[in-house]
DNA sequence: AATGAATGAGCCTTCATTCAT
DNA sequence: AATGAATGAAGGCTCATTCAT
């Protein structure tokens, strides 16, 4: 029953169900076979559609990276004021679409496929240099530069951190109280300037 | 020319090899022979050792937590304020022996094997119970207690977010500079208690 | 825009097409698609022409065995005499139109298609029968019939022998000399009659 | 039931079956099952000994010209005079080790099989060269140059000749008429020196 | 007329695991 | 104690082939 147009429909699917797949597994040990079963279709048309698992996988991780960069810069173009796109940051890191305990072991999984793949390290470096600069940007106009990468770090870590203990069978903070933690540490440092 | 009670010997050195090469890969799908190979000897040894590929994996993982744990009991037993039991906490999680990539990998790999390893989650969870328990009980006598959970939280997640970037190719903070940011966040908490 | 009558010329670019690509690789192991895209078109079209790829194949084998008749029946119209008959028959056979790398390579594949299948058997016998037939017209009027049987088992042993030297990259002769060595064979049987 | 030392048994087993199969399929597309299967074990196993199936067939290929170079060395070492030792070099080739309508099919395959193979092609080459130079060595006492250097390529592709007619369906001549050709064509050219 | 969509079958290969020695 | 021998299961991937449009 093959309909015509029907690639894009069909790669969205297959990217979906990878994310669902892999966040599951917490891992990418996932056979074509298991995210194209999800996807509705045969393996071999996920293969005909992208190439190789590598491809499935890697187009994988480039839509979850183009989501939260979607979602963040979504969030700063409302932002007016330092304070307030930081803020943005922190919402967008823990928005409902970003959120989620398999969309987070995704996340986790491409951050480990880094250490043996170079495209995906690429990648994930792009992602860590965006926002860390988004970050600075917020920053550097409440406090000293040195202080701001500090600053910057801390955040970046803590936002990484929530994400693993919350993905951790739930045990970690739900998105409210992860937000209200990082806005916390940001302003603990706003206000000890001279810490 | 086998020697006598060779057998922990080689159990340790299959422990060592797996984390190593867990590591390096940031994946569990590596090879028992991959890991008897480095370990130097055939994967029938493994086997005999071990009885299958998920018990090397599950030892390899009590060895990394019990590592952690001794870290921690080692400084515990030398602090004597509060205070100073939050600055142990903090310095086993980055001592050497814990803070290099390839273990910092390990260790993540772990943590997604929780999502699909009943064991791993069993075992993840003693881990991250005893380590808020550690951190309570030196908030505890300096903040109100839901302050001080919420700051265990954040420290907790700090601690693993630092690691995560510090594992991304050395992305992250050194040592040093992770401990003061771990630091700098209990200390913030402590003075701005009214927050 | 398809034309009307595109036929007869889109199954003539597929044989084409086959020639070329089973020769270069030297094997029947060549998926349908690589003769399409060589010929310009999509694989299900193929299968819409010929109905699947044995069909092609034989098709192709078929395609072969017509140029090689067609030259031989050329050159034999113009010939007189027994010798230049047999002169004709050589010539035919490294003909520009017969004696390229790639064509030979294909008519060896095809040799050893007979090994398995039926039809390509039949295929080749009808050809080495008429190739025999026809030495044997050459042959018979200048010398007795067991000498001449011998003789023409030989020449054309020495045809297929030149052929496949020459198709192992260029190591043979040229199509000069094999006429030559051919030639030189006949001549030497015709003088030598009492051996 | 693992014997020990059973490697070089197996390795034997593996290609003669592949000889076989390889033979009467009359091309390389044979999986690895098939062989496997011939040879009494598992593909798993013939992985094992082999690495991978281009390993397989290589061997092959080299098993197959090593076993001529034998006969011809065995029948060399026996021929005193220069035309004794061109028709040693004949009879070898025609010997029973050597003319079985599978081997031949399989020699076939590896003379294809060199078109698209550069170790193949490098194989190929080693004996080829070898088979000339042994030819030249018995004609170039009994005749010019020039013509010792053509005999030897008409000698060579009249071999060659014989082989491709004799594995098709038996078509050609037996080993005895096959050899009593040869020779007569060296006798040939041998008596009309001046041609 | 022509093609994209779709799949079942089959192949190469790897791996965890067992067993006899 | 230690290992080579051996295999069943599973995975990635290609291909011939069909079908609706």
């Amino acid at each position: 029953m093959p309909r015509l147009g029907a690639e894009p429909h069909r790669r969205k699917s297959l990217i979906d169900a990878a994310i669902l797949t892999i966040g599951e597994q917490g891992s990418l040990d996932v056979s074509v076979r298991q995210i194209a079963r999800r996807a509705g279709m045969s393996p071999a048309l996920a293969f005909h559609y992208f190439g190789d698992k590598d491809e499935i996988v890697t187009q994988t991780m480039r839509h979850l990276l183009r989501e939260f960069s979607a979602e963040v810069r979504l969030r700063l173009a409302q932002a007016d004021t330092p304070h307030a796109r930081l803020q943005a940051i922190v919402a967008a890191s823990f928005a409902e679409s970003q959120f989620h305990r398999t969309t987070i072991a995704a996340w986790l999984v491409f951050y480990l496929r880094a250490y043996s793949s170079k495209p995906a390290a690429r990648l994930l470096h792009v992602y860590t240099r965006r926002l860390r600069s988004n970050l600075l940007a917020g920053l550097k106009p409440l406090m000293e530069p040195s202080r701001a990468e500090d600053t910057a770090e801390a955040v970046a870590a803590l936002i990484d951190g929530l994400y693993v203990r919350h993905s951790l069978r739930n045990q970690g903070p739900d998105a409210g109280e992860a937000i209200a933690l990082c806005n916390s540490l940001i302003d603990d440092r706003l206000r000890n300037k001279e810490a």
